[in-house]
DNA sequence: ACCTGAACACCGTTCAAGT
DNA sequence: ACCTGAACACCGTTCAAGT
């Protein structure tokens, strides 16, 4: 009766995947601060020591979930598309796997390097960079840049849910709304301007196509090589 | 003679300042989770719970370091150069304000609306994204993005400092440059083409110019208003 | 190979109390 | 108004031990 894991199933035995899974179930559910080893060693009906086997620290814990999030990545193949197409591709694929988990999205940021599946994205990238002709330097700069961009977009959705109920959560915007427009209009008539927009998002699907947009067209106007492959010469 | 600070100044009296500021001292130093309220209270040669008294717990205490961060960031006054200018003019203001900090600037990305100093930062930024033609809603989203970019500049910098001495810093850049460089040259042939420039970053001005072109170039083509506020009449 | 129990050195925070 | 001391319910982690 006591051996079964939190979510009702019956207890496997216990894995890198599986606690990789359930701290990001916990993590969707009660937010990042809530997954600790001990309460996760307690939704798997095990002793807190149990972890230690599977993740020498709870860095290596932090390092898997940003791995399992990788694995989530569903790359698009590579095609004869122009390189600003491609390079969305991947931006868009990235994004799908990160937009379902706010609370554990940052943690990817400073791991892409050390994840199999990471180092995939990275080097598609890398590569779409390299046709948009930056330098193996800049690429380097300007792909870390994009994988954080992309992050941010999603961590910084305005109007993020904090784990609260849908009630709460309603309460919540409407107070955040309703302070902003107190503001004096002399002196913030922009935030007061936007003020709904500052405090909840409209719609997701329009804030997350002006963000990819304003990244491709950003590196597009700054790229040197044009985004047509099939004018092999210029003048 | 136990009454003196941690830096060997006297002990002036408590003040809401001087724990903030303690803070990201100590955080540039020691990194964020060395930030807490007892080490904090240590430093200051005070009980721990004598913070308590100023902050009402530790996520004011963040809040009051985010604040300490808006405060410092010097903003450019408003005159009549075209709004990309200006808008650079802002992002560059706020980069200098959180380079120095790298351990403590994610904290502003979600705090910039309940800090005084940040809500000005907001109100400019806003601004100028409306004078770009963006809608209000549009001019919310892209701003918070913006803030948040800036953000990942400084905290995804490549081969960021970890508190070590200058040597160990070293030795970790060499030996991450060495295992990106030794991956499979088949899989993965642009990053071992980078593996340098992710390791560590040759030159932090080149770096940063390059994140705010790309940010300036992006936001500007995506606006629908023109750069230069002279041309008034349009076909 | 996989897991447990007890113990250690930490946390944030509450509460009653002191000046 | 400003600060202290003791106590509570948590952390991550080590170590020796069990199967």
């Amino acid at each position: 009766m006591k051996k079964s894991g939190s979510d009702g199933r019956t207890r496997e035995r216990l894995s890198r995947e599986a606690i990789a899974d359930g701290a990001v179930t916990l993590a969707d559910a009660e937010g990042l601060e809530a997954v600790t080893i001990r309460r996760l060693a307690k939704d798997h009906g095990v002793s807190p020591m149990a972890l230690y086997w599977h993740f020498k620290d709870k860095d290596l814990l932090l390092d898997g979930i940003a791995d399992r999030l990788f694995n989530d990545v569903d790359l698009p193949p590579v095609s004869a598309d122009p390189w600003p197409e491609q390079l969305r591709g991947v931006l868009e694929a990235l994004l799908a796997a990160l937009r379902p988990h706010p609370a554990v999205a940052g943690l990817v940021t400073s791991r892409s390097l050390i994840s199999e599946a990471g180092l995939n994205i990275a080097e598609r990238t890398l590569s779409h960079l390299r046709q948009a002709g930056f330098s193996p330097e800049q690429a380097a700069e300007l792909g870390g840049y994009l994988l954080g961009a992309v992050v941010t977009l999603v961590t910084s959705e305005p109007g993020r849910r904090h784990g609260d109920d849908e009630e709460a959560h309603e309460d919540a915007v409407r107070v955040k709304a309703a302070s902003l427009g107190a503001l004096s209009p002399r002196r913030y008539p922009n935030i007061i301007a936007s003020a709904g927009a500052l405090a909840a998002c409209a719609s997701p699907d329009a804030y997350y196509r002006l963000g990819l947009d304003m990244l491709i067209t950003g590196i597009s106007g700054i790229a040197t090589a044009p985004a047509k492959p099939e004018a092999e010469t210029a003048p």
